[in-house]
DNA sequence: TATGAATGAGGATTCATTCAT
DNA sequence: CATGAATGAATCCTCATTCAT
């Protein structure tokens, strides 16, 4: 679904809004105030404020599901492409800090199942995307074999995670592309064989 | 401070509440009809809702931190010391579900200021703890020296973070206390010299 | 006033749409949506949505008020008159139902003084109408006379609306017709001298 | 279900409204302010603005049907009964003359599917009841046995709906239970064998 | 003639909180 | 300790209508 340009205007101040205040704060009001129209206004680009909630974390599915195929498609080796998938996000997430809030924070969505849903199977699919690239590696030689691939996953995903958070946590204060090129070095040390 | 019967029965409630419908569902309603007494009834109990919030917070905090004192104190190897954090954490959340939710989303605290400063807080002291635990076995040659301390502290928090997140959104369908056990075993294997 | 054809299909869809689900429904962005086009297209047809409850009140009473007199000024007995009333206006509400939901419910116009005169008056001549023939049906000793004449009027309109009125609330399941035909035929009996 | 007193103010100011503006007008805006509270002091009463239209309904329901009841089964020849029908509805809407635009207008509970059905259920068991008085007339002899009883019960009930509608549509202007009697003594006549 | 975008007013409802009892 | 009643502020959303294009 193509949106227009007022659409995505919206789309970008309800993530800002969530960033800096929580869910809680992003109200119709709000969201029209900051963008300079009235209430109803949002109502002709939006059905609901759901539908808003929900074309947000359908963009960034996309995009996200779209940046991993690519990387798990490409030709690099299994290490590189934990570095790219670390690499795509964090630039992501340098770029508009908002969606980093809005993604990594499931408890947003909690409320609302379909979204929730939406938000689970997200981090289902790119889970298993992880996991075969962490499986090939595994089978190539260059990641140890003596950690289930589970927990393989669970580390190197839990790092990024918290990485993420901890730079939203503390307002984005440090370069979190350099930090986490540093972090994925470390991870790799440790997940190699 | 002490907390009165019912004032522990409010905070208990209200953590439920948060972890089957998150925040935006603790409504003082709510949350009176829950414990089955009017909604005026909690201000005799708690000065507003942020009070309880508050309450929440404090509890948690004190307790985690006395468990990780605790730990850090005894006379543990450095690697039991991690096994035992993962398991003293396992065993509270699993003891009272609702508890990790509250804790793990710090979403939940974002917009009252006085309480997002108390989760950073609570977490940079943790955080403190850990790397002082993972530095002693550094040095004493049992965790690798290969890697920088933070990033060990980023790995073993962030793979305790995620799997009991993961644990959350699935509903706490899984044995979160032998997952974390058998997690924990795969992380030391991976942060070992 | 001539309608257009845009105009005319706009009337008939007010109606049906009041018809089905009340005035409460009846908005300028239903209309416009079942009819096709942008609500801003209804106001080249219509000054306002008043102007349009007006111009189907005014194209009901028209032609209600012109069957009405082509009766009365018929060669017809007086019975004869009472039977074609009841004819024309069963045909007329079986061929769009929709009407006899707009205007028997005057209800429907209440808030709007200018409209609710208006039904006053259609009703008020129509009842003139009546009592005219009626009568000159007692007069000529077809009728009654052992009954004030407006209670044979009362009897016999209050009759044909509440035929009306049952098929409307019974979703136009029988054929008001036939039942209005049987119907007159007993009102007749009832009221014959 | 015994009201408060307060509900019953809150029914009674509701039915006002309603009788002289119509239920479009009936707001809760409107509503408190009449009574002279704020908005959501309603809530505390009912639990929505629906609850209050079925609570007037429900009102309504149970003491027509408590009348028709008494009046059926009392030793009255079937012509007093149908007197006394005439004489108690009369007098109930001279009480409280708002109460008769909400009743005999279903076309305010038209967009409210429990509301409408309740509308006909309680039509339907009206109807029954007269028509059982009218059946006994017919038998015992002293009403007309030419006319289907079907178009007796019509003509009867038809007759007194309309003498209402015509009261109210005129704002009360004339003695309602006076014209009453006379009228149903004229029905009476005409439905004599 | 039609539309996309916008709006002020108002809709029902929920919120945390207060106060008299 | 507890409650019933109340409230101001805010919630999302819909309304009829306007205006530039």
């Amino acid at each position: 679904m193509q949106l227009t340009q007022r659409q995505a205007q919206i789309l970008e101040t309800a993530v800002e809004i969530i960033a800096e205040h929580g869910i809680q704060e992003l109200t119709i009001k709000r969201l029209s105030g900051r963008i300079g129209v009235s209430e109803p206004a949002l109502y002709r680009h939006f059905t609901s404020k759901h539908a808003i909630l929900e074309a947000i974390l359908e963009r960034f599915a996309g995009s996200a599901a779209e940046t991993l195929a690519q990387i798990a498609d490409s030709e690099l080796s299994p290490p590189d492409k934990l570095r790219a998938v670390f690499l795509r996000f964090t630039e992501r997430f340098t770029e508009s800090p908002a969606v980093s809030a809005v993604v990594f924070a499931e408890e947003i969505f909690k409320n609302e199942r379909v979204l929730s849903d939406w938000v689970m199977q997200i981090m289902h699919s790119a889970e298993s995307r992880l996991r075969l690239i962490l499986s090939a590696g595994v089978e190539s030689g260059v990641f140890r074999d003596d950690v289930p691939l589970d927990h393989l996953t669970l580390v190197f995903l839990g790092s990024l995670r918290l990485l993420v958070t901890r730079w939203r946590l503390r307002g984005y204060d440090f370069n979190l592309r350099e930090e986490g090129a540093a972090l994925v070095e470390s991870v790799l040390t440790t997940l190699s064989a």
